[in-house]
DNA sequence: GTGAAAGCGCTAACAC
DNA sequence: GTGTTAGCGCTTTCAC
């Protein structure tokens, strides 16, 4: 059983709140009291037990964090930004992931609505389509932020990459290199962030005066083999399509093998722009165009957020500026060099 | 404020216990009551409060996992077998990165072994040279399970790959495809997975009378620049070597790609094999060879241990076996197909 | 400057 | 079957 201020006020021969204010330098307690406290904390190895100082104080210092899935890059490179903040805190942080399951998602904000946390850090899955959940969370007042996967039927804070202008700037690059003819592989139509991808392809199609083609459209729902199937077929009855431009850098990866197996030249007879900057981006052949979009600094500032609504800081909470824009950048490699 | 079981009790007319036994289903409770009163924590809208239960149970429902980095493949793969685990007997997942550094894991294991979780899963960082902050874990009876980052110095359950076996694989792999002058892109020199992959390239040396070259061990500490430099180094005073086993993919992938810019060609003048299988193993040209560790497994069934002993179950704390070993497959792709 | 006492939300031994 | 009481480890108001 590990030692509690009882022990230590015990050992001291006072009594547990002296114990409590010498370890919080509570101002009106005596130096020496103070340092006797000090002393005999450190040799009976007295760790606070924030659990039960939570409880009276009705804060967990603990935040939650749901993510479809841990191990996919840019969640993984969120929750390292996410854990930086909150450690520099002292917060510790909850994850749970949904696997793009609605109701793992609602049995998991119940479960950490119920005391668990401070705040709730969350993206919302692919099913996601009730917000009963987070509605009943606004209601109690518990701090939420969205990020990334986020949705315009709530007034939470959002953290999102610039996923329209990410796509318009992907696809006016491939119009840069003189594509004419660009094809995209979409993501899940009910996902915001492949909409605001779609929207960009969109748009900068139009603002340059370049026809759009719903054959040219392929709905991809994030799937690698999807995406070469979606690739054969595109490339069988529209031959001369010559810029490819992938919601995702998976997507666009799988493009570039399959259009290589087809006999295609990347990027000469066809250029392919993805979106994310994976690791995997660097190393296909040719290397891939991609728009960087900082899951890092998303969760980063995510985190930010939460921590200071939760310490009510000025100017965080929802009433001022609602949805923060991580800005995107182009990176240009080979896939496009043409 | 959230609902309380008190207030359940104060709308029923009944005390918090009762409302607490109905609520666990116990078995003396009236059919009636329990209806009565699950009735009206729904209409409230009651979550339990495990927090608090857990301070009366001497118990928090949550495991502590701290690993060196989460947005590394490896390790957020991990992180997903562990969640997948602990949600499952509805335990809470907290993580915690120590990013290489000593004092940030002891800061980590003293601020959770303070009544936070019931049991660390821990991945030592490369730079952990002491290990008194766990012996004082041990010392408390906090369950402690190491995985994949082990250490020999300790006596608790530990979930590896099976790094011998999978670097002896490796290097047999490329004799079998002819090589006879392999060199090596070792880890960091006290980190024991790499020491272990290490001692499977020299054992399969040895087995198939192979002279050992110390010239071509050469370490790179996990860096990819290092990987790069040291290739040079290495093929410019050792051109006629012929087959390089990475212990880690980036490693391979970079070596790869420096051969191929220094006009070498793989496989067939330099076979490479890696160990991993991430992601950009399947995306190099050629795609690399490589050996699988399954993380996801290696993280589940360190869960599942951990859970063991929180729950005591039969046979898994310590005494029994000490050391599971995650199989390892070798799997075969171009960069080794000559 | 320090102690006593109450209470955070819950559980469990002990009553009746 | 259900209520009363005490207490998990801590903080904090109110005394003195």
């Amino acid at each position: 059983m590990a030692t509690t201020i009882k022990d230590i006020a015990a050992a001291l021969g006072c009594s547990p709140s002296t114990v409590s204010r010498a370890l919080h330098d509570h101002p009106q307690i005596n130096e020496g009291t103070k340092r006797a406290v000090r002393v005999m904390a450190k040799k009976m190895n007295f760790q606070i037990n924030q659990v039960a100082a939570g409880l009276r104080k009705h804060k967990t210092f603990c935040i939650g964090v749901i993510v479809p899935s841990i191990s996919n890059y840019f969640f993984s490179s969120t929750l390292s930004g996410i854990q930086e903040v909150a450690s520099k805190r002292q917060y510790q942080v909850l994850i749970c992931q949904t696997n793009e399951s609605e109701e793992e998602e609602e049995r998991y904000i119940r479960a950490l609505s119920a005391g668990r946390v401070d705040g709730i850090l969350l993206s919302v899955s692919k099913a996601t389509k009730k917000y009963r959940h987070l509605t009943d969370l606004i209601q109690q007042k518990i701090p939420l932020v969205l990020f990334d996967r986020t949705t315009d039927k709530l007034d939470v804070f959002k953290v999102e990459a610039e996923d329209y202008t990410g796509g318009y700037r992907a696809v006016e690059h491939l119009i840069d290199k003189g594509c004419r003819k660009i094809a995209v592989l979409a993501g899940p139509e009910n996902l915001i962030n492949s909409q605001n991808r779609l929207r960009g392809y969109k748009d900068a199609l139009k603002d340059h005066e370049l026809p759009l083609n719903k054959a040219l459209i392929r709905v991809c729902d994030f799937s690698r083999s999807k995406a070469r199937e979606e690739t054969i077929e595109l490339f069988s009855t529209h031959p001369d399509v010559d810029g490819v431009f992938a919601v995702n850098d998976e997507l666009a990866v799988e493009s570039i093998l399959t259009l290589k197996s087809l006999g295609f030249k990347v990027p000469q007879q066809v250029s392919v722009v993805g979106f994310g900057n994976y690791p995997i981006a660097q190393i296909v052949d040719p290397p891939l165009s991609t728009i960087s979009h900082n899951p890092y600094l998303i969760g980063y500032k995510a985190a930010q957020n939460i921590m200071g609504q939760i310490h009510e800081e000025h100017g965080v909470s929802p009433g001022g500026e609602i949805r923060e824009l991580i800005a995107s950048e182009l990176i240009v490699r080979d896939s496009t060099n043409r």
